[in-house]
RNA sequence: CGCGGGGUAGAGCAGUCCGGUAGCUUGCCAGGCUCAUAACCUGGAGGUCGUGAGGUUCAAAUCCCACCCCCGCAA
């Protein structure tokens, strides 16, 4: 099939992949490049570095709102377009220009967490489950029928960065079998709804008062990116992994319990620390961040600095 | 030219301002002791101090110059 790809960050970069081998792309949609990185240049996004590299065309039009933009997509004359993470709201006529319309791959399973960060959401609620969905777009945020959903388990040790890379390759496979299978589309069920809201700079400060599970959850969720923190002293820290324990304490929350970095939380829990990194420094375990004397037993991690 | 921190033993750091024997903690090896709450004692191995047959100097981890790499903020 002739099919147009819109997506930008590195999440649909293997879908992108996927679909040239089965099918022709004929063109890329992505985000405009950004100003990024320490120097602040401007930098293409990472499907518009492998489209380029690729040899496909690339669009990277501001808005799709205005009629030339719509004419332009609509002239390529493709069977369907392909949609997995774009950032940008597909008016009525770009989704139906495409003979097939146009096809959505989104990171959980519908409609469970509709909206911009479905991966994060799921793991710092504590779900046991997420998966990928593909479904036949319409006008509404992620409502469209589902053609396909497939699940993956979230463990203790899941971060939002592996689910993100798992989703990632479940969704390149699924979209090649959607594509070919042509299955049935089934309306979204009314019950279970619920949507994840982009993450806001302000939810990495972790606040001690939390308990140890919810905190383990917010932490492993936020992981690698944007990641949580605190501040010791003043100083920032990123907390990168960590995990709840059965152990309980009457310490304030906040507390550094012992060497292995137990910090006490809300309620009495207690949550260990497992990798952690102060700012400027890299990230290290909780064993080698120990080597030096910078964290005291008996001191607390602070919401403030 | 967005702002900032850093590269010294396997790991984590001090030393750099003010040049003068390469230090600390931990880990590792050997031996001792016989121990809970990071066990302790003694001994030992282990380093091109990011790179440059660079510059200055009697002398550079330290001062000057150029380059490479890592990271915090911000996006």
């Amino acid at each position: 099939m002739r099919i147009i790809f819109m997506g930008t960050p590195d999440f649909a970069v293997p879908v992108l992949e996927s679909l040239i081998t089965k099918h022709t792309v004929i063109a890329v949609y992505t985000q405009p490049p950004r100003p990024a990185g320490k120097g602040y240049h401007l930098t293409p996004s990472p499907v518009h570095q492998k489209a380029e590299s690729l040899g496909i065309p690339v669009y990277t039009p501001k808005s799709l709102k205005n009629e030339e933009e719509q004419k332009k997509f609509a002239a390529l004359n493709a069977d369907a377009a392909v949609v997995c993470a774009y950032g940008l709201i597909l008016p009525p006529a770009v989704l139906n220009a495409p003979q097939k319309g146009c096809i959505n791959i989104h990171a959980s399973l519908l409609p469970r967490w509709r909206g911009a960060a479905p991966v994060q959401r799921a793991v710092e609620a504590g779900d046991s489950e997420s998966g990928v969905t593909i479904m036949q777009m319409d006008i509404g945020l992620d409502t469209g029928d589902m053609l396909l959903k497939k699940s993956c388990p979230i463990t203790p040790e899941t971060t939002g960065e592996s689910l993100h890379d798992a989703l990632s390759v479940l969704g390149a496979e699924l979209i090649l079998k959607a594509l070919e299978e042509n299955p049935q589309p089934q309306p979204q069920p009314a019950q279970g709804v619920t949507y994840a809201e982009k993450i806001q700079k302000d939810e990495s400060l972790l606040d001690w008062n939390c308990s140890a599970d919810q905190l383990a959850h917010k932490i492993m969720a936020f992981y690698s990116y944007p990641a949580t923190f605190s501040f010791y002293h003043g100083e920032r820290v990123k907390i990168l992994k960590a995990h709840a324990t059965p152990l309980s304490t009457d310490q304030a929350p906040g507390t550094i319990l012992d060497s292995n970095l137990h910090i006490a939380c809300g309620n009495g829990t207690v949550l260990q620390i497992d990798f952690l990194q102060r700012a400027g420094k890299k990230a290290l375990s909780t064993a080698d961040f120990m080597q030096s004397a910078f964290l005291k037993i008996g001191e607390k991690f602070c919401a403030t600095n």
